[in-house]
DNA sequence: AGGTCACTTTGATATTTTTCAAGCCGGTAC
DNA sequence: GTACCGGCTTGAAAAATATCAAAGTGACCT
């Protein structure tokens, strides 16, 4: 983490102890992870772990090295991406609030299979792996906790491995835009949540293909302009991408 | 799990029930994911669950099903594949004993994303999903195993997504080569574990192409006949694939 | 408004991968 | 032995994707 150290200002260093620490505990309770969990355990959580800020571009940690922290997302974006020995770049995911992340690395103390990086200014918290550790084994219900937000990274990564074995890139495209009327209902306008060199990326394809694939999706009922997407008909998409059952 | 249900002999049914039980904690306590929790917890589990033996080709479910049991292979393979809308069939993971399975989707109760059939006979071990959830609720060391092992095979997953986004077919062979080489030691002869038309499917391609990526190989230093492969140069295969870093 | 710059699109071309169609083993059955 | 059969390989053609080059677009700055 050396270079993301420098880029990174502590939050609310200037406030008391204390206050900082309600902060800290009132947004804990916020944050869907935690949320089930008894007061009087992220209580002792609260006060060990610290929220700051994270400007863009700032790097948090490099794939290959070790796992210091277990880290929450709170707003803003950040990019999981790997790299190959040739020097090209792909993106595993990238993170929208709230999420927890690295947590398989935390735990198993191996070294990082991706890179992050901030992709919009960002408000973190981290939590050193050593005290993670310590604390699931104090106090069982996190351990639940940890289980469920594994799983559903899991599931998510799983989905992407038949993602990219069974599907073209338009049907990616598809797939993916339609998940995101998932989230957002499916009134019209579809904003997407970010550049689309960063979406081909993450969708496995060149910014090239990926243009080509929303012209492929245009006669699947897609319109698009800019940033934003217009699904006219989501069942004729549904039929061209084929999109997992729900789950 | 209808189809599986039928193929699958209760395991030591006619055996007495102490004994029965007796065997199924000895082998437990012989498990790697189990291996470091308390015998008490072990006894509590042990006759919870029933081993059985499959036949090669059962089902054991198939993707959408919503999970009924976490599993756990003893002997044999499993393969754990997704099937597109147009039939076209992919291979996320070929499972050799010892192995926890569909943990992911026991604790989310959300659909299965793969099918699983067994490849060579096989003897399992199943929990019911509620049992599991209450068990690692339960038993809090258990939980930690479950951590352990989802953390485990969540890197193995991005492993293949990152393989998938960044590789050539042949470079994920290579890969693939150099990762049975280090389970089996780097002497000479390596054998695939199972036919190429699978391994095929596994790395996300096709018998055809596999048989040209083997091609290609030769020209980085490997041999083979049949399924027998031997590495004469792992530092210049591995030059070729660019694996992953320890871990 | 004009200019700049980064992102995006488009076109032409190369590369990779898939598909289809034979052929080629290597084992088993007879 | 010979015939078969499934799995594997090879070749040629088609499709998908990547690459390279150029032009278009829009946002932001002044």
């Amino acid at each position: 983490m050396q270079e993301g150290q420098n880029a990174v200002e502590a939050g609310a260093a200037s406030d008391s102890q204390r206050s900082e620490a309600g902060e800290a505990l009132a947004r804990l309770q916020d944050i869907a992870v935690f949320a089930e969990l008894p007061d009087e355990v992220l209580a002792r959580i609260a006060d060990k772990i610290a929220p700051y800020r994270a400007a863009e571009q700032t790097v948090l940690f490099r794939q290959g090295e070790l796992p210091e922290f277990l880290y929450i997302l709170l707003s803003g974006q950040v990019v999981l991406d790997a790299r190959a020995a040739d020097g090209v770049e792909t993106i595993i995911e990238i993170l929208t609030p709230v999420e927890v992340f690295q947590l398989a690395a935390s735990l198993t103390n191996a070294p990082y299979l991706t890179s992050a990086r901030i992709l919009k200014e960002a408000q973190l918290l981290t939590i050193p792996a050593a005290l993670l550790r310590q604390m699931i084994e104090a106090q069982p219900p996190l351990a639940l906790t940890m289980l469920a937000s594994m799983s559903r990274h899991y599931r998510m990564l799983l989905r992407q491995v038949k993602d990219l074995k069974l599907r073209s890139a338009a049907q990616r495209l598809g797939c993916f835009i339609l998940g995101l009327g998932r989230q957002q209902g499916f009134p019209q306008r579809i904003k997407l949540p970010f550049d689309k060199q960063f979406l081909a990326a993450r969708l496995g394809t060149t910014p090239e293909n990926l243009s080509r694939a929303f012209a492929t999706l245009r006669s699947h009922g897609v319109a698009t302009s800019g940033s934003h997407v217009v699904v006219n008909d989501p069942m004729r998409l549904a039929a061209f991408s084929v999109p997992d059952e729900a789950g």
